[in-house]
DNA sequence: TCAAACACGTGATCC
DNA sequence: TGGATCACGTGTTTG
């Protein structure tokens, strides 16, 4: 506080005048800095300790200090940043606020991806059920591709997994991942499916009336094949 | 530029005094900012357009709206990272550089999770293959249980799941998850057990030996019955 | 010209 | 005390 005036002084000094071995001042200092110069023939503090040069050298020392200890922490900060520009679907020109709130999201996205995915029930349950939905919000990354999770749960039939595969050709959808499980004549397919840019979000209102469409053809048969080649003993 | 010496010298001045309805200052002005006042009695400038003062107070408004910016644009970066902070297992106090470290660690995680269950095996392959592995190492959290994954991929046969039942019976194994797929005849089913302490680490090769001794009474099976009932179009 | 974004040096604060 | 972090106001650059 009361060296303020002499920092702001010295404040546009390059670093070569701190690396310099002089422990003295090679500039003149303002009229406000030479409150504890003296005109003495001898030294007040003959081992220089405590002498106001030896204060100001500490003091330009620690400014010096905290000034490259402040650059490092926002290297520090700023090559974190850079990391997840390189992470996310973005260039390298978005801003730093943009950028931290596509951070944001993009975690909150794969957060849910992850737990709408491993929490995905593994067995056909009793009744039938069709579930289509997008774990990762709209848009999984801003890469133009949206993932889809689709769920069918029925009696099982030979044809079910060939009408399942036609309605995803005609949809244009690409499967990433297929799950498939019988269990005492009834089957659940559960279908990772990528949509590209094409896709809106009325696909997956498509994709869950076909899935339901096949959902009735299926209960139009007869249920006398059904067996159970799977006991709940395989359960926990 | 010219005008740093103005600023360096209104640089403490609060915001009260901006908001004055004042258009000229109040205040006395250092020797080195007094260059454009004059001693005459009538105005240089009748409109008080261009005039010094009118300099003045565009650019006393810009230093101010500059300030008020930065300080917004400050204010959104921090409420991102603060979301960010309830969004990680991590503290309110963590700073801000550790913070982003962890940001990117928790992205890479994330998007190895999700590649890893997207892209993972899920689909039977050309050859006949068993593993049995233990993906937390030695000890699933140290209550004594002991998590197995194990996989059977080879030609598909009616009785398969019955024998792998009984397999995992005898063996005292509790089946947490499973996971079939079937493509052109053949299947692959995945298993997640668990075992008990009672299990040592021979439980590991015995289960892997009966499920080696599964594949090998699938092979002597003659293999006309296969029978495409998907084709590679299922694949992205 | 004007607004937005950035890096910088500094004072304050907390172990 | 010193070291680390933060918020702030400022100068500069870019579109």
């Amino acid at each position: 506080m009361e060296n303020s005036e002499l920092f702001q002084f010295l404040k546009n000094t390059n670093d070569s005048f701190f690396n310099s071995a002089s422990s003295s001042f090679a500039l003149p200092a303002p009229a406000s800095t030479m409150q504890h110069s003296f005109s003495g023939s001898f030294s007040l503090y003959p081992l220089e300790l405590d002498s106001p040069s030896h204060h100001q050298d500490k003091a330009l020392a620690a400014l010096r200090n905290h000034k490259e200890a402040e650059k490092r922490r926002r290297e520090r900060i700023n090559s974190h940043l850079d990391k997840l520009r390189t992470l996310l679907p973005c260039n390298s020109k978005t801003d730093k606020a943009s950028l931290l709130a596509k951070v944001v999201e993009r975690v909150k996205q794969l957060k849910q991806q992850i737990s709408e995915i491993t929490e995905s029930e593994a067995f056909p349950s009793e009744s039938d059920e069709v579930s289509v939905l997008s774990p990762s919000g709209d848009e999984s990354g801003g890469d133009g591709r949206m993932l889809l999770k689709a769920s069918v749960c029925c009696e099982d039939r030979d044809d079910l997994t060939r009408d399942i595969i036609e309605i995803l050709r005609s949809l244009r959808l690409k499967t990433l991942k297929a799950e498939m499980a019988t269990l005492g004549g009834r089957t659940r397919n559960v279908l990772v499916v990528a949509a590209d840019k094409e896709h809106s979000a009325d696909s997956v209102q498509f994709l869950r009336n076909s899935l339901k469409s096949l959902l009735e053809r299926s209960n139009s048969h007869e249920r006398s094949k059904r067996r159970r080649t799977m006991n709940r003993k395989f359960l926990p």
